[in-house]
DNA sequence: CCTTTATGTTGACGATGTCAACATGTTGGT
DNA sequence: ACCAACATGTTGACATCGTCAACATAAAGG
């Protein structure tokens, strides 16, 4: 029944979290869950899918975080800062998880899903940034480039490539600069 | 002798281009150098270190491209504009090389030289800055920030996170947005 | 009671990375 | 000229992997 597909999920995440993404496969799932070489394939279409229902799970998780966040503050520079951090951590916190989400160029036909999620993030964002009145660029600019800024302060520090040298190893700090270049 | 270690990372580049990093193996690899199975393995360690080497390479050619840039312009928001747009344009024209720069967490004991690579550019980087008198936050922390934006702005375009809603979707005028935010 | 549907198992296939054993050619020293 | 070391290549073999087909069984519903 539908609870095994959901243990299913479980299980990967889990999966994910302990031996990274190229550590996952099939066969160790299903020792994992005490079933045989190819019971999954039951309850997905193939390894993929799998890994997309997991990536739809942790889209869910980031949105709701900072849906949370958005009803929590007023002040529009600590919302965005706020939401910047709960962003980075996230992405530090589940830097696996990170890379399933982004870094696999997740098929537009197959998971439109995912496709909406992300979306729907970023266009909680913008909406935040709507509200605030002190922004240097338009909204829509803003967002693109924050949104742009981020992913990639995440993806620098989860690749390694963010040595103390280059400054992006303070991500608090760097955050708070940034955010000065965006408010007026 | 050298030559066919050389060819081999030719051999290889090709075929990351064609059939991106998931489609490579080894053994085709092989058949398309007419050799055998594991003639490879006299020339380098294993496919990462193979990898590596074609990594190292791309490195090399944009560090080339953005010394080039430096050495021939001088008004310094220009000269960043064009550095931006050139490290944009590589990455979008070798999507599958960049991914493997960025995305794959390279050992820093078994393969510092490409750390060293990444490294250089963000330094490069940093003295344009440093000439540069009108920016509004350090030259450290302006170049920072500009290292995660150019790197988000290519990654989010490459994993096709950048639909035209978004605004992700024109690097030339939101660069020059960006470029708006970090100069006085 | 019979038929569909859900769920599981095992056997099999082809692909892959990699190593060990073996072959051959090249080079440098005596 | 001879031998040893080394460079370079080949084939056989192994474990691992994703996945499918064939088969089993049990539950559900007419």
């Amino acid at each position: 029944m539908n609870d095994t597909k959901q243990k299913l999920i479980h299980i990967t995440r889990q999966m994910i979290d302990q031996h990274g993404i190229d550590g996952i496969s099939m066969r160790e799932l299903g020792k994992e869950m005490n079933l045989s070489r190819s019971a999954m394939y039951r309850h997905f279409k193939n390894k993929e899918d799998l890994l997309a229902a997991v990536v739809a799970e942790n889209f869910e998780m980031l949105t709701s975080n900072i849906q949370e966040i958005t009803e929590n503050i007023n002040d529009s520079r600590k919302l965005i800062d706020a939401i910047l951090y709960a962003y980075f951590d996230f992405g530090i916190k589940n830097q696996e998880h990170y890379h399933l989400m982004f870094r696999k160029q997740w098929d537009k036909e197959l998971y439109p899903n995912l496709h909406y999620s992300a979306f729907g993030i970023f266009k909680l964002v913008e909406k935040c940034l709507e509200k605030a009145g002190n922004l240097r660029k338009n909204p829509t600019q803003s967002t693109a480039i924050m949104y742009a800024f981020i992913h990639g302060l995440v993806d620098l520090n989860l690749s390694q490539h963010s040595e103390t040298e280059k400054g992006l190893d303070n991500p608090v700090y760097l955050i708070e600069s940034f955010l000065d270049l965006i408010f007026i």
